[in-house]
RNA sequence: GGGCGGCUAGCUCAGUUGGGAGAGCAUCGGCCUUACAAGCCGAGGGUCACAGGUUCAAGCCCUGUGCCGCCCA
């Protein structure tokens, strides 16, 4: 026994071995580099960078398999393709992993001082930095592993230094006191977009602030009460009445010496609590923006870890959660707390340590994105970059339009460091590419570079550029900017796609990608976010061994529809194994009828018109099934791929197809058992080139298989369309002998006749051609039915005995010699009456409204009139096979 | 409070110019029929959330309501 034929023999799939295989053979081969052939299309798509820190989790493992699934598809198609990958250093993230080993050694950043920390923060990404980059191989992803880039490495550094400078000397970064959210974890400020809200359960303290002439007082309302101590007004609406006296009085902040002022904003919402408002300029945003309308002064009550400073007197040293409850006691002791009641709001946490943010006031850069976000709106509108689900459109114009400035400064060690430096001589502000040796001002060389490094995304919004090169004006910015389409979760379209495409757009006068792809959260079965806390996760590595890496990449395709989350549920990746084990065994027992032909039998399929029907009828099927996939790919309709597949081969291809043509491939006919051959192979392979960008390892494998030498099916050509194969004809009469088959081993089952036991049929169908087209067929019915004699006639008499199958206006009788279940049979025909007179109803009611003759068109009333008349002919069918029955009884 | 999405078979979901309600899984019955029991054959199952409207015709378009989810304030 050849390998082949061991391999090809086993009867179940082994994925593991194969999978390992192939994936050295791509690498082997350079199967996914990326050629720069001139005259031919590009196709061309970034990975979204993964974190540095990060394990594989089933969301990559979705993202990075329709990646792969259009990259395979195109390089198949013969474009330059290029696939980047690579990962983003993930600031805070990787930061936190090493401080943590550092504190199982009992150190802190600041005992090891910064280069050394960052050195170690080097030494831990050789270690483990490149677990993800593994895991996606083993996915199956075609990247050109050689361009892999990281957002720190040299190339991509310079970028980011270029495009901060430019920005700063164009006016649109600059540094300022603003609020911002800061992390008194982390200890660094984060961008709006890295903060999550989640609902909580809270209090909200009703507080009643004394007029400061003690005649009376005005209730505010607070969720964090420990604020007020930095409450620098409070904040009425203009037309309020009930507060119109205020403006020359004040009011006596509780629990301090303070008097503050009472100012009229038109934000105010007169509806909310009492319509007064406290006005914490230095720890709220909103606070922040009236006390700028009003000239309030800013007082900062905390410090950057969240402890009350001496701003905050008595409370100064206490945490600020610890600092809420001594002032809620104090409150009330004091006869200040009107009332406590529970209230759900929005908290915002740290996204990385969950920490409650905290905002507040702090000098910081930002980029002034504005003009930016303007540009970037403008190229959507223009629809130079198109977003798939359509429905993410509203809610990018909308949070693109109410866009703030961006905080892009971060008070951690690990990141791009902001390249500006102040001279100790002058104060000169200094912001250089390149280290400045000496003051431009002053000649001083006592120059302090800032401490802060840059926002990860920061790095990442250059990504599309950034690796290929730029700003050097290189062959693959040529070849492969603007790339082809960005796919990615809907969860980052702002903190990295937009910023994509303001940076692509500004720096490269052109838009990163065509097409943005949105695909959804994957969630559990039940729709629940997977989290470690919840046990649901689901871990693509072990369902990749578990069930296979093929298995897994159907099903997250199938699951890929537009515009809605996935609910992922383990059950459904074991049924799409078996579908995969069903491809094996369909080559298995392909293999063993063609694996000795030459390659060339298939050039029976050149000329399809004259083949027996069943090929025609497999060939038509199969270039609908090409048309299908195609369309589906090139319009991201992933699901839709993934079925159209699932059903050609396992319900087409295999119950029928390959059922029909083994009377063919057994016979000692020459021509046809070759014809069969023919076709076959050339259907197999078509179907392993339309799988392959879904399952490429088993398709590949198989693959191997086929008879003659071949290219590896990763780089062989995908499906054209075959207008030739298209046989309308031929499907038609296929359907109507499917039809036949169906309805024999209807009544096989219904009757309970035993599998086996050979009994006989008879059609009746309206013409003589009919019949004559039917009784070609006999042997392939009997065969696939398990008769030992099929009639065909259309002017035979009913048997009485018999039981019915009404197909369209054929009549199948399987005569039963008084084993006619008399009651069933009739219950049977009752069910089908009422379904037939229930369509009837509808049909009549159309065709009976003058409306409806006058109005739809043509084609629509020709059908429903069609329709009309085979539902009256099976209709009588029924009747008389009723009448049969009861004549019988 | 504002915005978006969802509600179709027991479950998970398709349903793209409005004109036949579908798939997979699950269920039930029968089968080791020489690729596959990870299989084959057959069957049952739905007031398309609810109420109106537009239309000859609505799962699909419009309005409102309910419930669920997400985002933002």
């Amino acid at each position: 026994m050849t390998i082949k034929e061991e391999k090809l023999l086993s009867k179940g799939y082994d994925f593991s071995e194969v999978e390992e295989k192939w994936l050295d053979r791509w690498q082997e081969e350079g199967s996914f580099r990326a050629e720069m052939e001139s005259g031919v299309p590009s196709f061309s798509i970034v990975i979204p960078p993964p974190n540095v820190t990060g394990v594989l989790h089933v969301g990559h493992a979705l993202n990075n398999t329709l990646q792969d699934v259009l990259v395979r598809y195109h390089r198949m198609k013969g474009a330059n393709t290029l696939w980047l990958p690579g990962t983003d250093h993930a600031g805070i993230a990787t930061q936190n992993v090493v401080e943590r080993q550092l504190a199982t050694e009992g150190k802190t950043r600041d005992d090891v001082g910064r280069d050394a920390f960052i050195e170690k923060v080097w030494r831990w990404r050789e270690e483990k930095g490149g677990t993800i980059i593994n895991q996606l191989k083993k996915l199956g992803a075609s990247c050109d592993w050689d361009r892999e880039r990281f957002t720190m490495d040299e190339g991509l550094s310079r970028a980011v230094r270029q495009v901060f400078v430019s920005l700063y000397k164009e006016g649109l970064i600059y540094k300022g006191d603003y609020i911002v959210n800061w992390c008194p974890r982390c200890l660094t400020a984060l961008a709006d977009d890295e903060v999550d809200h989640e609902d909580t359960r809270g209090k909200l303290y009703h507080i009643r602030y004394p007029y400061a002439d003690g005649s009376g007082h005005v209730v505010v309302a607070t969720t964090r009460p420990e604020t007020m101590l930095g409450d620098t007004g409070v904040a009425v609406h203009p037309e309020d009445e009930r507060y119109n006296h205020l403006a020359e009085i004040g009011i006596k902040l509780p629990l301090t010496e303070r008097t503050i002022p009472v100012v009229f904003d038109e934000h105010v919402d007169r509806e909310f609590g009492t319509g007064a408002l406290k006005v914490t300029p230095s720890h709220d945003r909103n606070d922040y923006e009236i006390a700028l309308r009003h000239s309030l002064p800013h007082l900062k009550v905390m410090n950057d870890k969240g402890i009350m400073n001496e701003e905050a007197g008595e409370y100064a040293g206490l945490d600020r959660f610890q600092c809420r409850e001594k002032i809620v006691a104090d409150l009330d002791r004091l006869g200040f707390l009107e009332k406590i009641e529970e209230y759900d709001h929005a908290v915002g946490h740290c996204y990385r340590c969950k920490t409650v943010i905290e905002p507040t006031t702090s000098l910081q850069w930002f980029v002034a994105v504005k003009p930016l976000a303007d540009k970037a709106v403008g190229a959507v509108r223009e629809g130079r970059i198109n977003i798939y689900p359509k429905s993410w459109y509203n809610t990018f114009y909308s949070w693109m339009g109410d866009i703030r400035d961006w905080c892009i400064s971060r008070q951690i060690w690990w990141g791009h460091r902001i390249p500006a430096w102040t001279c100790g001589g002058c104060r000169e502000l200094i912001v250089e590419a390149e280290d400045p040796q000496s003051c431009p001002n002053c000649g001083g060389s006592d120059l302090h570079q800032e401490t802060d490094v840059l926002d990860t995304w920061f790095s990442s919004a250059l990504w599309p550029f950034s690796t290929m090169g730029w700003p050097e004006n290189t062959r693959e910015l040529k070849t492969f900017y603007p790339t082809s389409v960005l796919i990615t979760s809907f969860d980052i379209l702002f903190f990295w796609v937009a910023r994509m495409m303001m940076m692509g757009i500004h720096f490269m006068d052109e838009v990163p990608f065509k097409d943005v792809y949105l695909h959804a959260l994957v969630r559990d079965k039940h729709g629940k976010k997977m989290s470690k806390s919840t046990g649901n996760v689901i871990d693509p590595l072990e369902v990749m061994r578990e069930y296979g890496t093929d298995a897994m990449r159907f099903t997250l395709t199938a699951f890929a529809a537009q515009g809605r989350e996935i609910k992922l549920d383990e059950d459904r990746i074991e049924g799409y194994r078996h579908f995969i084990n069903k491809i094996w065994n369909a080559a298995r027992f392909a293999l063993m009828h063609v694996s000795d032909c030459q390659p060339d039998v298939t050039a029976v399929a050149e000329k399809p018109r004259e083949l027996p029907l069943a090929h025609r009828w497999i060939l038509s099927r199969t270039a609908a099934t090409v048309r299908e996939v195609r369309a589906g790919l090139d319009e991201y309709r992933f699901n839709d791929v993934a079925s159209a597949c699932y059903q050609f081969i396992w319900h087409e291809f295999c119950d029928w197809y390959l059922e029909w043509i083994k009377a063919d491939l057994f016979s000692g006919d020459k021509v046809l058992k070759e014809q069969a051959q023919g076709v076959l192979l050339a259907v197999l392979e078509t179907v392993l080139k339309l799988i392959h960008p879904v399952t490429p390892f088993v398709s590949e494998e198989i693959w191997s298989a086929l008879p003659g030498a071949r290219p590896l099916l990763a780089t062989s050509s995908f499906p054209e369309l075959r207008p030739d194969w298209e046989d309308e004809d031929a499907v038609g009469r296929m359907e109507m002998l499917m039809g036949i088959i169906t309805g024999i081993r209807n009544i096989r089952s219904e009757a309970d006749v035993h599998p086996s036991a050979r009994i006989s049929a008879m059609v009746l169908c309206g013409d003589q051609q009919t019949v004559e087209f039917i009784s070609g067929f006999e042997a392939a019915i009997s065969d696939m039915t398990r008769l030992e004699r099929f009639t065909v006639s259309h002017e035979a008499e009913k048997p009485a005995d018999a039981a019915t199958y009404i197909f369209k206006d054929i009549e199948i009788f399987v005569p039963l010699k008084g084993l006619v279940d008399v009651e069933a049979e009739l219950g049977k025909l009752e069910r089908e009456k009422k379904k037939v007179e229930a369509k009837m109803k509808q049909v009549d009611g159309k065709l009976g409204n003058d409306k409806f003759l006058a109005n739809a068109p043509g084609p629509v009333v020709d059908k429903v009139r069609q329709e009309k008349a085979d539902l009256e002919t099976k209709l009588a069918k029924i009747t008389e096979a009723e009448e049969r029955l009861n004549n019988m009884a």
